[in-house]
DNA sequence: CGTGCCAGAGTTTTT
DNA sequence: CTCTGGCACG
């Protein structure tokens, strides 16, 4: 029997719960994942469930992941998990086994038994928002609208409503011509349509189609959806206040058979109505399902009572809850911090000292967090933590597979899985340089287009002896063996194997022959295809043989992308390429992790991965983050800036039906990431998109139970005074207002700390993050990085460089 | 074809 | 303010 003992009563009777629906209404901090993991053990090791039958779905991978440590754990037991967890976790969940996945990943896998039953052949792609980005703006253009009026965020984010509302790109244009509703509605129904048709011929799929296409697979199909009817005899769904149209039917299908549908989630919590999500699914579910068990979790076990009696004090605000409230019997802790700053600036140092302050106390930096409405604030706390030695990780900045060069090389490997991806061909064809522009790309589409070929193909078959027929996106070595055999025009023998080498050698010399007349380049540019098409069709052909790891540093040679990067050598190309020697050792472990990994695995993996995904945990840094990237997550200390009416709750969000509402969970949804330390800031003066304003202070803190602020010892309103005192005064180089040196902690902990970031004497050019220094064309700078030989600075006018310190003309400021 | 300049837009974004 | 994208110029 596993052991609940160390669950609550409620949390015990929700684990235990058998047959029928049940919701459970989870207070943040409430312990639902634990509650989850033991039903699902207890299914498996008590009821002697098959772990097959069973289905989880959460929102993210994380979460997803973690559910999966747990219930192996439990399953397995530690002992086990410790001496081989990977092993046990691929053996428990793979294809045949409990599926503890997010939405999409459960979607793709199923859409991948049965991509023939919706067209799509099976190496599919899935494209990201840039690659839907790149879509969106040459579906505007095709059709000669204004990019202006229709910039591709707006496209998207109309195409993305749409598809949410399961509505199909015939339904949409019938609706948009049915009654009058206006050029604008029609113009977005032809777009969806066109650009739902771009995806299909690039055997592509964009996020929501993953979900969109697993519906309409159960709606079209009913023996599949039976199947999975009679696999899934128990489903499970987190945060099922974030549920939207599609993601409810598609758990409303597979449950509607055995309704063992127990959902998981806190209407406090919904704070993505603006993507979709519909608040109605958890507050309706009794409705939806008859008879449905309620159980609620109230107790919580992450915060102490002060941060719970102020989050519960504003929640209390919303209309239309679910009735609950939130007890600890931890204490009352701690009361909130409060505090009134000038500005931002004064905001991000009040910040950065208080962390110092903690720090020094005994506290880790990797307890504390700044959690922000909006990624435009966190610049601030980037130079406070800069300035004042505060090591930092930054969410929300540019993801780790956005950047340009990893994105190429993924791009290569896309369109090695998939020929037919016209996006990614068209992302990479002139990269590096290879002399075919804008006009080429065109040209080349259309032609495409025309002969109803991808982009590849095209280019591949002129190679050939002209057939255009021949190829298709999995046996796109057709093409290929076309040159060594059939076509007559050249030495083309020697285009055996893999090496696309090989076949361009061929092909160089075919274009005046054969290909002028299908392929509209010409010269240089069109023998430069020709090379290109060949590569990428001899590593189409090859890359179901090869190890992703050598596919990887195949592309990177062949391609010549590498050697480009070297031929430019400045500090930003440098980086470039560690950043591709990174993204070979992410390669190298994925493949040390499943041994079988296929090109299409690694591609999925890495397209339904998000940035908090790789959020390192060990680092001993604080985090800063939006509020919408914190949920799920928890930290002793945390700080929440920019309590002021217009950015918190947002401008855009008052007045507007119900949207208020959704902030205020926001709100809620922060505080109760606090385990021990809440600070609320707000700036008098906040400087937003160049401009300095007054503000107002948030309605939440006018809001919230004023008796569990603690607003600061020595002033009466709050003002910066409330910081501005006794141990702030010493500094550093003088030129800092603030430094850190000549205060004395005061914690309990407060042995005074070595100064170990005491700087040698500057002899040469010795630098360190923190320093000001000057660059001869670029003038005077902030160092936010420095090690083996380079420094990134961050200079005042010229952005952000990485420079060698022995090359750089650099002197130190002081 | 590639660079540089200017205009315009700028919540949030689990996948 | 600061990034992005489109367009004009070399």
């Amino acid at each position: 029997m596993i052991n609940l003992g160390h669950l609550n009563e409620k949390q015990r009777e929700a684990a235990l719960h058998g047959e029928g629906p049940l919701l459970i209404l989870a207070g943040a901090g409430s312990g639902k994942t634990s509650v989850m993991t033991h039903r699902i053990a207890r299914l498996v090791l008590d009821e002697g469930v098959d772990p097959r039958n069973i289905l989880a779905v959460t929102f993210t991978n994380k979460a997803a992941g973690e559910m999966r440590e747990r219930v192996a754990r439990l399953i397995y037991g530690a002992e086990a998990m410790e001496e081989n967890g990977d092993g046990l976790l691929r053996a428990m969940s793979g294809y045949g086994g409990l599926w503890i996945l997010t939405f999409h990943a459960a979607c793709l896998r199923i859409l991948h038994s049965y991509a023939d039953r919706l067209g799509y052949t099976n190496g599919f792609a899935v494209y990201d928002p840039s690659d839907q980005k790149a879509v969106a703006k040459r579906c505007v253009k095709a059709l000669g609208l204004d990019p202006k009026q229709y910039s591709a965020a707006y496209v998207l984010s109309a195409i993305s409503g749409l598809k949410e509302d399961g509505k199909s790109p015939a339904e949409a244009l019938a609706e948009a011509e049915g009654q009058y509703v206006g050029p604008r509605r029609r113009d977005i129904a032809i777009l969806y349509k066109n650009y739902s048709e771009m995806l299909k011929r690039n055997n592509a799929m964009d996020f929501d189609d993953l979900l969109l296409n697993a519906v309409r697979l159960f709606g079209q199909n009913a023996d599949v959806l039976e199947r999975y009817q009679n696999r899934f005899h128990y489903i499970m769904v987190d945060e099922y206040q974030d549920t939207n149209r599609l993601q409810y039917l598609f758990v409303k299908m597979l449950a509607a058979k055995r309704g063992n549908l127990c959902v998981v989630g806190d209407d406090d919590q919904s704070i993505y109505g603006w993507r979709g999500a519909d608040i109605r699914n958890i507050l309706d579910f009794e409705k939806d399902f008859k008879a449905a068990r309620v159980v609620k979790l109230e107790q919580n076990y992450r915060s102490c009572g002060f941060i719970l009696d102020c989050a519960n004090s504003v929640i209390r605000g919303n209309p239309d809850r679910k009735d609950k409230a939130l007890w600890t019997d931890r204490g009352a802790g701690d009361k909130v911090i409060y505090r009134m700053v000038a500005d931002e600036k004064e905001e991000a140092r009040f910040v950065a000292d208080e962390m110092r302050r903690l720090a020094d106390g005994g506290r880790r930096l990797r307890d504390m967090a700044v959690l922000t409405r909006t990624n435009a604030q966190s610049r601030t706390f980037e130079e406070a933590f800069i300035a004042h030695g505060v090591e930092y990780r930054m969410l929300g900045q540019v993801r780790y597979y956005d950047r340009k060069e990893i994105k190429d090389m993924l791009s290569y490997m896309a369109l090695a899985a998939n020929p037919k991806d016209d996006v990614a061909l068209l992302r990479i064809i002139n990269e590096p340089r290879r002399g075919i522009g804008g006009k080429g790309t065109d040209a080349l589409a259309a032609a495409a287009a025309q002969r109803g070929l991808s982009i590849l193909e095209l280019l591949a078959g002129e190679t050939g002896a002209g057939g255009a027929d021949g190829t298709d996106s999995t046996g796109g070595m057709a093409g290929l063996a076309g040159i060594a055999g059939a076509d007559g025009t050249d030495s083309a023998g020697d285009a055996a194997g893999l090496s696309g080498m090989a076949g361009l050698a061929g092909a160089a010399s075919a274009d005046s022959a054969a290909g002028a007349a299908q392929v509209p380049l010409t010269g240089k540019a069109a023998r430069a295809a020709s090379e290109f098409a060949a590569v990428m069709m001899g590593f189409a052909e090859a890359c179901g043989d090869m190890k992703v790891s050598e596919l990887y540093d195949e592309l990177l040679a062949k391609t010549g992308y590498v050697k480009a990067l070297e031929e430019k050598g400045t500090p930003e190309e440098e980086a470039r390429i560690e950043n591709l020697l990174e993204f070979r050792s992410a390669i190298i472990q994925n493949e040390a992790e499943d041994p079988e990994l296929a090109l299409s695995d690694f591609l999925e993996k890495t397209a339904l991965m998000s940035d908090v995904d790789n959020l390192d945990k060990g680092a001993d840094a604080v985090t800063v983050m939006t509020l919408h990237s914190a949920k799920g997550l928890e930290f002793p200390v945390v700080f929440m800036p920019g309590m002021e009416e217009g950015l918190f709750p947002t401008q855009r969000s008052i007045g507007e039906d119900g949207r208020v509402d959704e902030e205020r969970r926001l709100c809620y949804v922060g505080m109760t990431r606090a385990m021990d330390r809440l600070y609320l800031l707000r700036a008098k003066v906040r400087t937003l998109y160049g401009r300095r304003d007054y503000t107002l202070e948030s309605r939440f803190l006018s809001e919230l139970d004023k008796s569990v602020l603690d607003e600061g010892a020595d002033k009466p309103g709050g003002d910066l005074t409330g910081y501005l005192h006794g141990d702030l005064s010493g500094g550093w180089g003088g030129a800092r207002p603030f430094g850190e040196s000549g205060r004395r902690p005061i914690d309990a902990f407060g042995a005074a700390r070595a100064d170990v970031k005491q700087r040698e004497e500057a002899k040469a050019i010795s630098v360190g993050a923190g320093d000001r220094v000057r660059h001869r064309k670029f003038g005077a700078g902030l160092v936010i990085e420095a090690a083996n030989g380079f420094a990134t600075v961050m200079f005042d006018t010229e952005g952000r460089k990485k420079l060698a310190l022995d090359l750089a003309p650099l002197s130190k400021e002081e």
